[in-house]
DNA sequence: AAATAAATGCTAGAAAATTAGCATTACCAT
DNA sequence: ATGGTAATGCTAATTTTCTAGCATTTATTT
């Protein structure tokens, strides 16, 4: 299985940032990364998540676009079920209290209600 | 700042151990480690770790007991933030949407309460 | 079509991470 | 107290990661 936990440091960063921006190429990576290395690097390492089957890349004109294999949605649930059971002994109540905390501004009052709205929602799925 | 994105590929995998178990002698980590090395080999990063401030340690009989130098909620809070904004644009709501189809089993109406009660919770603390 | 600019392929070297071994020290049971 | 067990300290070697350079190919512009 293709755990995040295989990823050397480097490649984390950079699956990082492509997650981020779905896509990018060599350049927008390296204008990412932080203490970016060379350009070269930045390629070389592309070259070897793409051999590992981390990513994939599409031609756009004379340039490679990377994209992750895997997709968005998928890497995310992988991610939010290491950081639960790591933190939260796999609790999802204490993961969502503990997130509710994180935000730097205060949620407005629409957003309250999009968040009970989620809740109910995933509460009427579960129960089907 | 101490950011996992500095970690090593093993001084990651044994920080999610401690964090998990709150606390972790070289025996226990090598237990838990995927693919485990020596003994001595977990030892010698313990030792990393702690030289680079992010774990110390206590003698208890014989051994050392290591332990999180950071807290367990703030490396969570860091953690989820770091995931928010990798993989939702950091949008509590989509995180919380998604966090929630990720439990293994569905939750039981007792479980939908409480979740109901920390949404509640949090919303009247961030309106006071 | 040619010149230029910008990308890739490949290879090799440097740096960091990972590993293991051996000597030594500290604990514990008898 | 002492013999045995189980831990640590230290050091050195291997492996992996990370880096950069140069040759070549591809696209773009004039």
């Amino acid at each position: 299985m293709i755990t995040s936990s295989t990823l050397s440091r480097r490649e984390r960063q950079i699956m990082d940032i492509i997650y981020q921006q779905e896509r990018a190429t060599a350049a927008d990576v390296l204008a990412a990364l932080p203490d970016p290395p060379s350009y070269s690097s930045v390629r070389a390492l592309l070259g070897v998540l793409e051999t590992k089957g981390h990513l994939r890349h599409v031609k756009d004109g004379a340039r490679y676009v990377y994209l992750p294999v895997r997709s968005r949605r998928g890497a995310a649930k992988s991610a939010l079920r290491q950081v639960m059971q790591t933190f939260f002994a796999g609790s999802v109540e204490q993961t969502v209290a503990t997130l509710l905390s994180v935000s730097d501004a205060p949620l407005s009052e629409d957003e309250w209600e999009r968040l009970s709205a989620v809740i109910d929602k995933a509460k009427g799925e579960s129960q089907k």
